[in-house]
DNA sequence: ATGAAAGCGCTAACAA
DNA sequence: TTGTTAGCGCTTTCAT
C-alpha cells in the first residue's frame, strides 16, 4: 500500500487532544462552543484546531447525535424549470441554516418513486420533502399516497404543490383552482365566450384547474362544458399542429395549464394569420422563461415560488428544532399572481363578483 | 418525555441478532450477502430482517467504512436549464450505481463558492463535482481555483464545463472554441460578412467562444476584430432594447453565447421590421427551451449534456470502484452539434477548409 | 473547569 | 460456518 504523502492524514479528536495536552471532552466542548471551557484552554484548544485544520467527523457526529443535518428533497425531474426553482429557493435557505439537501429525482412512476423515498429514508434524514403534485397521486386511491404516509412515521414529510392527508404531513399549495377560476372571469370580462381549456394531466393539481375554469364559466353563465376541455401534450409543436388539425369549435379565448401549451397555441395563432390577442386571446400557467420568449410575450399565473418555498423551509425548521415551538399547519395556501403580458386584452380589472374563494397567505 | 407510539422504534442489529438466535457478526453477513452464511442461517436471519423491516444505520456503517456513497454536486444555481438538465442526469445515473447527491447552490462569488465546498468536504462525500464554468475562473490567476485543487487533495474532483488543471482532478467540456468556429464559418459563407459577438461574460468558457469567433473570422480573411465583440446582460428585454440604442455598426449576423442574447436579437429584429433570417442571421448557444419558444424557432449550439453526464459518472465511478481500473483522462471534449432552426439560412454545409480541430469523443 | 469512560451501530479481523 | 471483540470518532454523563 503506497500510501500517498499528498493525501491529509485523517486528523481525530484524540490528536487534538494529544497536541493540547487536553482530554478529547475539553475538544468536544471547544468545538461545541460549551460554555465550560476556560477562556485560557479555550484558545490553546482553538490555536491547534486550526494549525492542525481539524474537521469533526461527520459520521461519528452523526452516529451519537442521530442526524447529520440533512434534508432529503423528491422531485420527479430537476430538469424542469418549476421544479428547479424550487429546489434552488430551498436549498438555498437551508444551507443558510446548515442543512444539507440530498437531491433524488424520482421520475413519475409509482415504484420509483416508492423506492427512491425509501432509500432517502435509509441515510437517516432529518426531514423529507416532496416536490410537485405527481406525489399527490390523482385522488383515485389513498393507496396511490400510503407510502408517503408510511415515511412521514419516520421524519416529517413536507409537500409542495401537493396536498397529502396525514399525520406529520405538511403541505404548502397554490390555490389553482381559484387561480384559473379568476384568469378564466377576467377573460370572459373582456369579451371572450368561446373559450377552450387546455391540459396535459389528470393530476389532483390538473383537475382543480379545470373545476376553476368550469366553475368560472358557470358562474357566468356561459354555456361551457366537458366538451371544452381538450387533453393534449405539453410541447409546443403538438399543440401547434394539435390546434390545426382537429375538428374544433371555434374559439377566440385558451386557457392552458401550462406554458407550452399556450405557446403552442400563439404558434398556431401565428400560422393561421389569426392575431394575438386580437383574434385569440390565450394564457398560460407557471410564468417559466420561455414565457418571455414567446412573441407576442405571454400572460401567465405565478405561484409565487419564493414565498411557497419560505413557508416550507420555515415548517421544516420549526419540526426540526428543538424547541418544538408548535407544528405547522396541515396545509398552507399561497397567492398566485396573474401576470398580465401581451397575449391577452384583460384591460382593467373589473370587480364583477369576485372570484369564488379568497386565498390567504401566512 | 412522551414517546410516540407510531414512531418506528430504533432497531438495531442487536435485536436481529438476539431475534434471530445469531451472532451479529452473522447478521451483518446476511446484510452484506457474505458467502459464509449456511442457507439455513440466511433464510432464519432473512425472515426476521424482513418481519421486523430492519434497515441498518446509514451512519454507523459510514463510520466504519468512511464512506457513505455520497456524491457532492456543486452548481452556482440549479435554476437554470443548463445546470439542472446536468443535475438532472447525473443523479439518475449514480442513483442506480446506489450513490446518492448532495446539492449545493453555491452562487458565483468567490468566497461561498469556496465555503461550500467545504461544507460539502466536512460531509464526507466520496467525489465532488462541479458543475458549470463559473469554477473555472477567468484565467487570471490560479488561485481563483486552488480551493478546488485543495479539495482535490481529500476527494476525486470532476468538472463539467470547466477545464481545472490539477492532480486527482478530472474534466468534462464541451469545444466551445470550435462550436463557436463552426457556426461562425457557417454563417459567413452564406453570405454575412458583418458580423457581432454578444456574450454575457468573461469567463473562460466565454473567452473560448469569443476566439473561435475571432479566429473564423480571420479564416475567412473578414477583417473583423474586438470592436465586433460586446458585453451585454443575458436578458431578453435588455438585448431588445440595447441593440436599438445603442450606436452599433450595421450587422446583419449575430452570433451569441446564450439563448436568450439570442431571442433578445430576434425580438430586436422584430420591433425594427427587420426579418429573420432575411435581413438578420441569428444564432445562441446551450439550446435551452427557450429556443423552441422563439419565433422563428432559434438556431443553437447543444453541448450534449446526456454524453457529457455520463462521461462524467463513468469517471466517477471508475475513481470509486475499488478495482481502481485506471484514472480518467484529465480532460474529455466532448462534440457539439449546430441544430439549424428558424433564425438562419445556413444552406447546405460547405466544407471550405474545415472547422480548425476536430472534436473528439470518448 | 477538566477528565475518564460509556455508549452510538456497524464491519472485519481473528478465534473457535 | 459462526461467534467474539476491537475499533471507527464523537458526544455526554458522571466524577473529580
Amino acid at each position: 500500500m503506497d500510501k500517498n504523502p499528498d493525501k491529509h492524514e485523517p486528523v481525530n479528536i484524540y490528536d487534538i487532544a494529544r497536541l493540547a495536552g487536553v482530554s478529547i471532552a475539553t475538544v468536544s466542548r471547544v468545538m461545541n462552543n460549551s460554555s465550560k471551557v476556560s477562556e485560557k484552554t479555550r484558545r490553546k484548544v482553538e490555536k491547534i484546531i486550526r494549525e492542525i485544520d481539524y474537521t469533526p467527523n461527520a459520521f461519528a457526529q452523526g452516529l451519537g447525535l442521530n442526524t447529520m443535518h440533512t434534508i432529503g428533497i423528491l422531485v420527479p425531474t430537476v430538469a424542469d424549470a418549476y421544479m428547479s426553482t424550487a429546489v434552488d429557493y430551498v436549498e438555498r435557505y437551508l444551507s443558510r441554516e446548515n442543512y444539507h439537501c440530498i437531491l433524488s429525482c424520482s421520475g413519475f412512476s409509482f415504484e420509483e418513486k416508492k423506492l427512491q423515498t425509501e432509500m432517502l429514508l435509509s441515510k437517516h434524514i432529518d426531514a423529507l420533502l416532496f416536490i410537485g403534485s405527481t406525489y399527490a397521486g390523482r385522488g383515485e386511491s389513498p393507496l396511490e399516497t400510503e407510502y408517503i404516509r408510511e415515511a412521514a412515521r419516520k421524519v416529517p414529510v413536507f409537500t409542495i404543490n401537493g396536498s397529502i392527508q396525514g399525520d406529520n404531513i405538511y403541505s404548502t399549495v397554490s390555490d389553482d383552482r381559484s387561480a384559473v377560476y379568476d384568469i378564466t372571469c377576467r377573460m370572459i370580462d373582456s369579451g371572450r365566450r368561446d373559450l377552450l381549456f387546455m391540459t396535459d394531466s389528470r393530476s389532483y393539481s390538473a383537475n382543480k384547474k379545470k373545476k376553476g375554469f368550469l366553475d368560472a364559466a358557470a358562474a357566468r353563465g356561459l354555456p361551457i362544458g366537458e366538451d371544452r376541455v381538450f387533453y393534449v401534450e405539453n410541447d409546443i409543436a403538438a399543440v401547434r399542429e394539435y390546434l390545426k388539425r382537429e375538428d374544433l369549435p371555434y374559439f377566440n379565448g385558451l386557457i392552458a395549464t401550462e406554458d407550452g401549451i399556450a405557446i403552442g397555441a400563439v404558434k398556431y395563432a401565428l400560422d393561421m394569420g389569426r392575431s394575438v390577442p386580437g383574434d385569440l386571446s390565450v394564457t398560460g400557467y407557471n410564468n417559466y422563461p420561455i414565457s418571455l420568449a414567446c412573441e407576442p410575450e405571454l400572460t401567465s399565473i405565478d405561484c409565487h415560488m419564493d414565498q411557497i418555498c419560505t413557508v416550507t423551509v420555515q415548517g421544516i425548521l420549526a419540526c426540526l428544532q428543538q424547541n418544538r415551538a408548535q407544528k405547522p399547519p396541515h396545509e398552507r395556501v399561497i397567492p398566485y399572481s396573474i401576470i398580465e403580458r401581451k397575449t391577452t386584452d384583460f384591460g382593467p380589472k373589473v370587480s364583477r363578483e369576485g372570484p369564488a374563494e379568497r386565498t390567504l397567505w401566512l
